[in-house]
DNA sequence: TCGGGTATTCAAAGCGCTTTGAATTTGTCC
DNA sequence: GGACAAATTCAAAGCGCTTTGAATACCCGA
């Protein structure tokens, strides 16, 4: 059934019955009734590809998920970051778009999406450090929010993010706090301008202690359970060990975790831990006692918080794009305590 | 820059245009070349609304993801699955439309989906025992492929599934195998397809064994890491403890693993964990020696082959709906081993 | 009863592409 | 050189919707 058809069923225009269906004021109100309930009881649903050629918009938002090439690996925070902007769009009418990429690919991608006109706006997520894709998007003239932020991007974007350096000031200041002075950082990929930020924040902390860094203590790499084990493990050789750890996921403390107990130390008591936590939703680390100490930051309200801020960009082009940056909050675990000798 | 515009700057028709770039033959090879190098030149690319308006195919599938209402839960294997669809869309030009949805209101987005028309075809992923869904998606007349199968349902149509049932048959054989006779299933929601199956193959092999099912040591649940933890440590607890752990997801069981943990027993000594393990990209679990003993069937690779056979049957609309049954694998990992009594 | 506004409805053009059927050009063979 | 087929190009219709501009119906007061 299209538009067409159901105005014949009506002895309508196909005038008419769009404006009743859309909802403009230039329709008998008992003409709007006989037509709305004619759609329901005939299950007329528009076809979006015509609405959108006709409107100019396409009522869907474009995510791009770059998958790394090296490592095969997709980034388990996405899930929940999408489920949150998901639901924001289930909400507002709009579809997701999902573009899957190798890493090394994405440029073309963003082009791609652009000129198809497929999306009214982009979502775009782990910025790199001074990310061409910002100027791309930007140069392209598609509404765009950036999930991250880039640094040497000078240009006002959209954004939206965890004031990452300060989480990790915090995360690495309660360490120093209970006396620890070997604190190994276990950081995401350092190209990632995200990581860049935690680095820093890591450094502040132990300047603030009037700790000497160690590269020895700090790796970067991408955040997945073997990492954190075979870098924890590799650490807890060394001659001097550290007793704390500051990382960059709750999947990477995991392998962490398993890497000290190994040694048969105790998280928490031998060896503290702090990470950083998502919240996602198959791994929740909270009520009264978390089983880590955590700079907690919830991806999925970012997610919903990022489409929010589309949306309002769509319908309102002309507004300074808005920025906003989320504290996260450190929580107090079991992972975490005192230097065991001191 | 359109297609009428292309056409105009190039002094040809757009009907010649269009033709040159769909490598239609009638067009003289050498007019071809001037079409493509201008198209190219001119960074022309078409209108996905406008072509798919006009062919009536949108060069897109739709995914469904359903966001459980109560535990506002993610399944985690999504990312991977979609990971691998997305790559073999990637490789053919089909973009993927994603709706995130409340699980209890699915049947309204497929209806929906359907009858907008944005999408070629649709996956369907987790099933429950006798779904809806399958049914309705039969009678909209969409292409459809389903992730798992879903019991009672008798027409013939398009899935791909892991053995559940022989992979917990296995993965619990391999415990009465190794003189465990108190062997506990963790298992995933059992209102789910997959998780009946698994529970089957586990009774299975308890029969086989000659043990007699206890209900204390099998429960169902959403597959966070917080459900394994709990659910061991209540286990754990009972008079007569569990000496073995059957569980349906890698992540549950690191939960399992630290409900062991914190009461001094040691995995692979103590207590015997198997595992089902959809090799997660973050969660390796191979190598020389892997951590859990598991059944291991790789979810982004049948996320792939769900993609493959779906676009095969978009193209030939008339075959008889494909059904492949994967293998889950076994492997030998440190969290088995004999009966500590044994 | 008529004029002028307002409320309602409609016909037709257009969104950017594909595709049908026709027109034109080119080539081939006696 | 002309007839016929093959190769190439084109004009126009159509996909299903929105939207502009025009037409019609209705209402009021004078």
């Amino acid at each position: 059934m299209n538009l067409k058809q159901l105005a014949e069923a009506l002895e309508l225009s196909p005038t008419t019955v769009s404006r009743a269906l859309n909802g403009y004021p230039e329709v008998n109100e008992a003409t709007r009734k006989r037509v709305v309930d004619a759609a329901r009881q005939y299950h007329y649903i528009p076809n979006t590809r015509a609405k959108s050629l006709a409107t100019g918009r396409s009522m869907a938002i474009g995510h791009v998920i770059p998958v790394s090439k090296t490592h095969e690996m997709v980034n388990p925070i996405f899930a929940d970051f999408i489920a949150g902007a998901g639901e924001i769009y289930l909400e507002n009418g709009y579809d997701m778009m999902l573009s899957i990429v190798p890493d090394d690919d994405e440029e073309r991608a963003y082009r791609q999406i652009a000129s198809r006109r497929s999306v009214d706006g982009i979502i775009l997520q782990s910025p790199a450090q001074g990310d061409r894709r910002i100027s791309l998007l930007r140069n392209i003239g598609l509404p765009f929010v950036v999930h991250g932020r880039s640094s040497h991007e000078t240009s006002d974007y959209a954004w939206i993010d965890v004031d990452n350096t300060r989480a990790f000031r915090r995360a690495t200041a309660h360490l120093t706090d209970h006396g620890h002075t070997r604190i190994a950082l276990i950081n995401g990929l350092e190209t990632m301008d995200f990581a860049m930020r935690r680095r820093a924040g890591y450094l502040d902390a132990l300047a603030m202690a009037g700790i000497v860094q160690d590269p020895d203590l700090m790796t970067s790499g991408e955040m997945t359970e073997t990492y954190g084990y075979q870098t924890a493990a590799a650490m807890l050789s060394l001659p001097r060990p550290p007793s704390g750890f500051v990382v960059a996921s709750l999947i990477t403390a995991i392998g962490v975790r398993r890497a000290v107990q190994e040694r048969g130390l105790a998280i928490g008591r031998d060896v503290s831990v702090v990470t950083h936590d998502d919240e996602l939703s198959y791994f929740s680390n909270d009520g009264a006692n978390p089983v880590f100490t955590a700079v907690r930051s919830s991806v999925r309200q970012a997610g919903r918080q990022a489409a929010v801020m589309l949306l309002e960009q769509i319908q309102n082009a002309k507004r300074r794009p808005e920025q906003r940056l989320l504290e996260a909050e450190l929580v107090e675990g079991q992972s975490s305590g005192p230097h065991p000798c001191g």
